[in-house]
DNA sequence: CGTTCGCTTGAACTAATTCAAGATAAGTGG
DNA sequence: CCACTTATCTTGAATTAGTTCAAGCGAACG
C-alpha cells in the first residue's frame, strides 16, 4: 500500500467550517453553479451541508452506496482503485471546485472508487434525495452535470489511449505535467508539485512500479529536467518534459 | 490499419428506413427512452430522424463538431481513436440500443472518436438543437443521458485499471467474453462472436500486438477453450475462459 | 541514536514486442 | 476450374521494455 500523498500540513486555505448554512453566493464561487440563476442557486444552498474530511481519512470508499455529491471546496482528495489482487492504481486528484460523486443520482448506484483527503478537506455536499429533487427541478443543472462526466470521460478515454499505446516515460511525463498544472507552486529552481508525491504515487498514476519510475526521474534529473527529492518533484525544464510526453518519432 | 471488424453483409434484421417519421413506439422500446411519458416520447419523436449508414462507413469521425445524437437500431460499429502516431485502438462496440454522441448535448463539443459501421446500420438521429430543447424540456431525459454516461465511465475506468494491471491474457480473456455477451451466437460447438473478428481487432480492443492475439489463441485452441479460424472465434469452454479471466493467483 | 521509511541501483528475469518467413485461406480473373 | 493475388494467420528467433528481487543508502523521526 503506498500512500505519500497524504498526511501533510493543511495549508492556511482550510478555514474550519463552523457555520452551518451554505451561502447562494459561496455556491455561486463554484464552477459547477456559477451562472445559474439565483432561483437555483438559492435552492441548492438550501439543500447543501458541509462535511469536513481530515486528512488520511476517506470520504467513501469503493462499493458503497453512492449516497453523496461533493464539490470540494479546499484540500486535495485522492481518487483510487483497488485491484482484486490488493494492488492500487490512482485515477486522478481531485483539487478545490472539483465535482465528485454525481453518481449519487442514479438510484442504487454504488461508489466505483475510493475517495480518500490527502490533507484537510472541506467540501459542500448534497444527499441522494436532495441531488435528484434539484437535478429534476433545475434541468441546466443535469446539462451540467452532463457535461462534467462527459468531460471527465473523454479525459480518461484519453488516458486509456495513453496506456494502451504509450511508453511508460512519456505516461510518466505527461502525469508529471498534469499534476504540476493542478497543484503546481513556482519555486526558484522551477515550479514544484505542492503535495508529498512518492515514487509509488508516480507508479500508481501511470502504470507501472516504483521501480521503473525511480529509474526515470533519475535520468531526468541527470539530464536537467526535473529536482527531486524525498516525496518531493520540481519541474525545471518544462518544453523539455514536454518533449518527452509529446513527441511523435517520425513527423 | 485493421479492418476486419468491416463490410460483412447486413443481416436481415436490416430494415431499409423509407419511412421518414419516427414513431412514438418506435422510441418507447429504446432503452433510453422506455417508460418514459407519451408527451416526452412525442416529443423526442418529432425530432427524430433516421440515418442509414452503410458498412464500413462512417457516422463521424473524432475531432468533427459533435453535431448529432444517435441510437443505434439495427446494425454494429465500432468506436476507435487514432493515436498521433497513427496507431489505432478500439474502445468498444456499438449494438442496438446503444445510444451514441450525447456530447453533442454540449455547445461547442467535438467528438472523441470515430464511429463507424461494421455493417449496414441504421439509427434514429436527432440533432444539437433538438437535443438541447429536449434536454431541457425533459429533465427525465438530461437524467437517463447522466446515467447512461455515468455508467459507462464506470466501465472505462474498469477497463483502465485491467489495462494497468492485468496481463495481455487476461485482457483478451476478457474482452473475448464481452463480445461473446454482446455478439454471441449458439453454434454446435459452443457460441461464436457474430461478427469478422480479426486477430488485429482483438489487439486493437486490448492494447497488444497482432502477434500476442494469435500464439493466445493457438494456446488456447489447444486447450479446447475455443475454436477459431479466419477472423472467427467461437467459444467452446466459457467457464475455463472465465477462469482465465477473473482467476486471482493466490486467493 | 537507532529505527523506519522512501529512494536508488545493479542483476536476473520475463512478458511481450518486433522482425522475418512461411502457411492457409479467400477472392479474382482468365 | 485453375493460377494468381491478396489478406489473414502462425510460428520461430531475436530483442527489448519493464518487472522483480535484493542490497544498500540517506534522510526523517521518535
Amino acid at each position: 500500500m503506498s500512500s505519500a500523498l497524504l498526511w501533510y500540513d493543511a495549508p492556511a486555505t482550510v478555514v474550519p467550517a463552523n457555520e452551518v448554512a451554505v451561502s447562494a453566493a459561496l455556491l455561486g464561487q463554484c464552477r459547477y453553479f456559477a451562472g445559474l440563476s439565483a432561483a437555483t442557486l438559492a435552492d441548492a444552498a438550501a439543500m447543501a451541508q458541509r462535511r469536513c474530511v481530515p486528512g488520511g481519512e476517506f470520504f467513501f470508499h469503493q462499493g458503497a452506496p453512492a449516497n453523496h455529491f461533493y464539490v470540494l471546496i479546499a484540500g486535495h482528495a485522492r481518487l483510487s482503485q483497488l485491484t482484486p489482487e490488493g494492488r492500487q492504481i490512482i485515477l486522478g486528484l481531485a483539487v478545490p471546485h472539483h465535482e465528485i460523486g454525481i453518481i449519487a443520482a442514479i438510484e442504487g448506484a454504488v461508489y466505483p472508487l475510493d475517495l480518500q483527503a490527502v490533507q484537510d478537506c472541506e467540501a459542500l455536499v448534497w444527499d441522494r434525495a436532495a441531488l435528484s429533487t434539484l437535478l429534476e427541478a433545475h434541468p441546466l443543472l443535469a446539462l451540467r452535470a452532463l457535461r462534467m462526466v462527459s468531460g471527465r470521460f473523454v479525459e480518461l478515454q484519453d488516458r486509456y489511449r495513453e496506456l494502451a499505446t504509450e511508453r511508460v516515460e512519456r505516461r510518466i511525463a505527461r502525469a508529471l505535467l498534469r499534476l504540476v498544472a493542478q497543484l503546481g507552486r513556482p519555486v526558484q529552481t522551477g515550479v514544484t508539485v505542492a503535495a508529498p508525491l512518492a515514487r509509488q504515487d508516480l507508479a500508481e498514476l501511470t502504470g507501472t512500479t516504483l521501480y521503473t519510475v525511480s529509474r526515470i526521474l533519475s535520468a531526468w534529473e541527470a539530464q536537467g529536467i526535473i529536482e527531486s527529492g524525498r516525496e518531493r518533484v520540481t519541474l525545471c525544464d518544462a518544453v523539455q518534459l514536454a518533449r518527452i510526453a509529446e513527441e511523435v518519432p517520425e513527423g
